[in-house]
DNA sequence: TTGACTTCATTGCAAATGCAATGATATTAT
DNA sequence: ATAATATCATTGCATTTGCAATGAAGTCAA
C-alpha cells in the first residue's frame, strides 16, 4: 500500500464548496439499499447457521414452494435473480434433495421446479421463522403498515 | 443436466396443503429487496456506461465527497459495504485518480480518504443525475414521501 | 417443409465477493 | 515499561457472480 504518509488535517482538498448540495442521509435509493440489506442479512442469520441455506436458496425455495410450475425465467422476473444464478441455485437445491427439475411437456425449453417432501419439510420449518421476522417489522411500523405496502407497490411498478 | 423427462402437470407433489399460509407478495423483506435492487440498478444504468463507475464505486465516491475524513470502517458502517470491499473499491478509485488515501496522523491505523479535483469534477457530474433520479421517485410517491422517510428511519435503527 | 429468428436454460470464464488470516498500530492491565 | 488484548486496513484464497456464448427447442414466414 502506497500512501502519502502525513497528517490529514488541513491537508486534503476542501470539497464542500465545489459540489452541489446533496443530503446522502435523505437519498432514497441509498436508504432503501441499506434497509433491504439489513433486513435480508438479519433474516439470513436466523436460518443460515442452523439450516445451511443461503439467501438465494431461500428465495428460490420460497418461490417454488408457493407458486406452482415456475420456470427459471419466472423466478428471475419475480425475485430479481439473474437467470444463471437461479439455475445454479436450483442445481444446488436439487443436489441437496430439496427440489426436482422437470422438462415441461408443453414447451420443452422450460424447466419446471417442484419441491420434494424434504423440501416441503424444510420450508415448513423456515416459514415460521420468516413470519416471526415479519411480525417484528410490523410491530416497529405499527399502523403505517398499510401505507408502506401501498408505497412499495408504487415503486415495484414496471414503467418509467 | 439430468432431468426426469416427463410432463409436469399432475405429476409433481402438491404442496399447498402441507405448508403454512404465506403470502410472498406481501412479505416485507422480500419487497424491500426487490425495490432496492431495482432502484440501484436503474440508477447504475444511467452512469455506468457513460462514466464507467460501478455501484460500489459510486457509493464510496458519494460518501467520501460528502463527509470529511472517512475511514474504511466508517464507510463500512454507513453504507453496509464489507470492509474488504470498501478497501478494494477505494484502491480502484485511487488508481483512476479520483481519490487519495492518507494515514491519519492521530491514529495511524486509520486511512482517511479525500477526493482529488478529478474526483470532485466527476462527482459534480454524477450528482445531478442522482438528483434527477430521486425527483422521479418523489413524483411517483407524491405526498407519501414523508411516510416513506419515517418508515426508513424506523427500519434503520440499530436495535433489535 | 425449410430456414431465419426468438426464447429458454446452462456453462465457461473473468471479475467480484466474503471470510479468515496477516501485519501494523492502539489501548489496557499488571 | 511490558505484555496481553483490541482495532484497523489489506490481502490470499475459495466461492460466487455476471455476462456472453452455446445448444436445444419453439415460432413465424415464405
Amino acid at each position: 500500500m502506497k500512501l502519502v504518509d502525513c497528517v490529514v488535517k488541513k491537508k486534503g482538498f476542501h470539497v464542500a464548496d465545489k459540489l452541489p448540495e446533496f443530503d446522502l442521509e435523505k437519498y432514497l435509493p441509498y436508504r432503501f439499499t441499506v434497509v433491504a440489506a439489513r433486513l435480508s442479512d438479519d433474516l439470513a442469520k436466523k436460518y443460515k447457521k442452523r439450516y445451511g441455506i443461503s439467501i438465494p436458496e431461500w428465495r428460490v425455495l420460497l418461490n417454488v414452494g408457493y407458486t406452482q410450475n415456475l420456470s427459471v425465467r419466472d423466478i428471475e422476473k419475480r425475485v430479481n435473480l439473474e437467470k444463471s444464478k437461479v439455475s445454479r441455485t436450483a442445481a444446488k437445491l436439487e443436489a441437496k434433495g430439496f427440489l426436482i427439475k422437470q422438462i415441461d411437456g408443453d414447451d420443452r425449453r422450460l424447466v419446471k421446479f417442484t419441491l420434494t417432501p424434504e423440501g416441503i419439510r424444510l420450508l415448513g420449518e423456515l416459514i415460521p421463522i420468516a413470519q416471526a421476522f415479519q411480525a417484528e417489522i410490523k410491530e416497529k411500523l405499527g399502523d403505517q403498515i398499510g401505507l408502506v405496502n401501498q408505497t412499495l407497490d408504487l415503486l415495484m411498478k414496471e414503467d418509467e
